[in-house]
DNA sequence: TTGTACGCGTTATCAT
DNA sequence: ATGATAACGCGTACAA
């Protein structure tokens, strides 16, 4: 593999030169400028980011750390194929590939996951990683709390965990339910059913504050025993559906909003199991707007969330936490987006 | 952050010393050993993998190279969220982080997107990858030539490029779809209709092949007409359906064999469009079980792709290509697995 | 422009 | 048998 002293002994000048070049520096003279560049593009020469990052203290790696939660694993697996990180992940990427920096994905294997926080820790450290996403879930507080240990700045994601430069983004989950229950009392709907998640995460919390707010605003009604809660799975969808079916019949509830969409796909699922039609009997809404929402039959209306965009803003948040100390860790808030398809009619 | 001088400055001994014990070598006294390995552990001293990478010429890096095949994205995107990548280049995670190798996710951004090629070059010698996954299409094999200017092992999916240690895996698609018709026999099934892949991918002509000679060898009939071609999208395969359905009720064909399972969703949504029930009017059976297959509604009969074998084989197979120059480049073929769920009755 | 020291480990080589 | 000294890997930065 070429080296830099290579480049300077064909181009006969110092290993100084030869980084200027590198790095753009001015102070250096045109010709032997040209010089040195040619003899690198002949030779294909990369300067090793090894090397340089150990001069310069830098890797120009962020690490996504996966920190699952056993018991929610579910609806959302915490990994790459997660279809609501999975699409935050690559946007981030594509945004950090052109400032330089490379993704390292860190998932704590079998054996290493009972202290996967030492685990993570550790990789950091070693890899002196420059700055890193966290994905985790309130009930991993604890476990993570070794990662405060090493000092480096972060994004949370699924959970705000405080320490050192950590920044934090969300969508706003308050905001965007709000909007769908408005959307629904648009439309008509004046009795409504709500899936709740059973699990206490900080979205799923926001959520239901959101509709309630609205359910108060605008005067709707959700009759006794119209809010069941659910894991975020299809299954869990499916029995909150065919456990609420009395009421909505007896109550003449017209739409039932899921507070995500598999749950979402798994209402609609017991509603045609159950012999009703959506949205002719009762009209499903769901929230994330993932990838099969659009292909799902009826296609699914729902509140979508950003992900492109706070992958982005993961990326430029990061780098300018890790490039500028002055910069303080923000905590972002991203807009929902209501996405109008098929499964909800007017009432 | 500490570094091993500081290590030995605090142990009274030489970095050597150090280093030895890091390195589990034999010729160091049990008591300074147990003094290091003290301060070490108080200290928390992780070393550098960059520094140690310097000297040893290594990394302990395996890059993933998504090389999409713009005018194929529509069924399989080759990223991250891809169900059929995801889920491999999951499983090779796993394994890798217990050998101590991690994972970088290298995805060429929009800006770099025409000389993709050069751009994954620059990455693997500059962070001196230790090994690659390929993962593309046949499409690029021109584009990816400059791949081979760096000798560094790999993996392919989904293209065979030869090179330098360059190793290749798929699923046996030839022997599934076979094995695919085979069980259609066996229930019975005498008159069928295959659904292919328009644009000629190496598995998409082995699933072909694998079924046509199974219709020979079991003496089964596909009517003229009966064999229509998709992208193999979702929307591809509800347009193939509804081109077939004519010659389905004529010709008494009664199942439908998609290449893959989108392509059997849509064909299945196109059914009921159709008024035809599944698999009470028609059969379907696809190939992949991608994760929504058992979710579906009927749930999905497939030929399933084993994606977590896959990735350990990758995985081993990599760092035995690294580790081990003796080692000979493998080439693949991984077994497939008939997987019977609902949308596929007797005949 | 160049020489030189430095960043952080590893590995001969050598001394006790 | 143990452990220290010194050179090295590949770039960067500072003084000259």
């Amino acid at each position: 593999m070429t080296t830099i002293s290579d480049i300077a002994r064909l181009a006969g000048v110092s290993k100084t030169a030869v980084s200027k070049v590198i790095n753009g520096h001015a102070d250096i003279g045109e010709a032997t400028r040209r010089k040195i560049m040619n003899i690198m593009a002949e030779l294909n020469y990369r300067p090793s980011v090894l090397a340089r990052g150990l001069t310069l203290g830098k890797s120009w790696l962020i690490a996504v750390c996966l920190f699952p939660d056993q018991a929610h694993m579910s609806g959302r697996a915490h990994n790459l194929e997660s279809r609501f990180y999975g699409p935050i992940i690559n946007s981030c990427n594509d945004y950090l590939s052109q400032r330089d920096y490379d993704l390292l994905v860190l998932s704590s294997n079998p054996t290493t996951r009972e202290n996967a926080g030492v685990w993570y820790r550790d990789k950091l450290q070693e890899r002196r990683v420059d700055g890193y996403i966290l994905i985790s879930h309130v009930s991993q507080l604890a476990a993570l709390a070794t990662l405060n240990e090493v000092q480096i700045p972060r994004m949370c994601l699924g959970i705000k965990m405080p320490g050192f430069r950590s920044a934090y983004i969300e969508s706003n989950n308050y905001r965007g339910a709000h909007q769908g229950v408005q959307y629904l009392h648009t439309l008509g709907h004046r009795r409504i059913a709500l899936i709740g998640d059973t699990n206490s995460s900080m979205s799923g919390r926001h959520r239901m504050q959101g509709a309630l707010q609205a359910v108060r605003e605008y005067g709707l009604t959700i009759p006794d025993g119209a809010i069941t809660y659910g894991d975020f799975s299809r299954h869990a969808g499916s029995d909150a559906m065919k456990s609420m079916a009395e009421i909505i019949r007896s109550e003449r509830v017209t739409v039932v909003f899921a507070f995500n969409d598999y749950m979402a796909f798994g209402a609609i699922d017991a509603a045609h199991e159950l012999g009703m039609s959506v949205p002719g009997d009762i009209s499903v809404m769901g929230f994330d707007d993932v990838e099969l929402a659009a292909d799902f039959h009826p296609a699914l209306t729902t509140i979508r969330q950003n992900t492109a965009v706070m992958g982005e803003i993961i990326g430029e948040s990061l780098i300018k936490l890790i490039e500028d100390s002055q910069f303080e860790p923000p905590e972002v808030m991203v807009d929902t987006t209501l996405v109008i398809r098929s499964s909800v009619s007017p009432a």
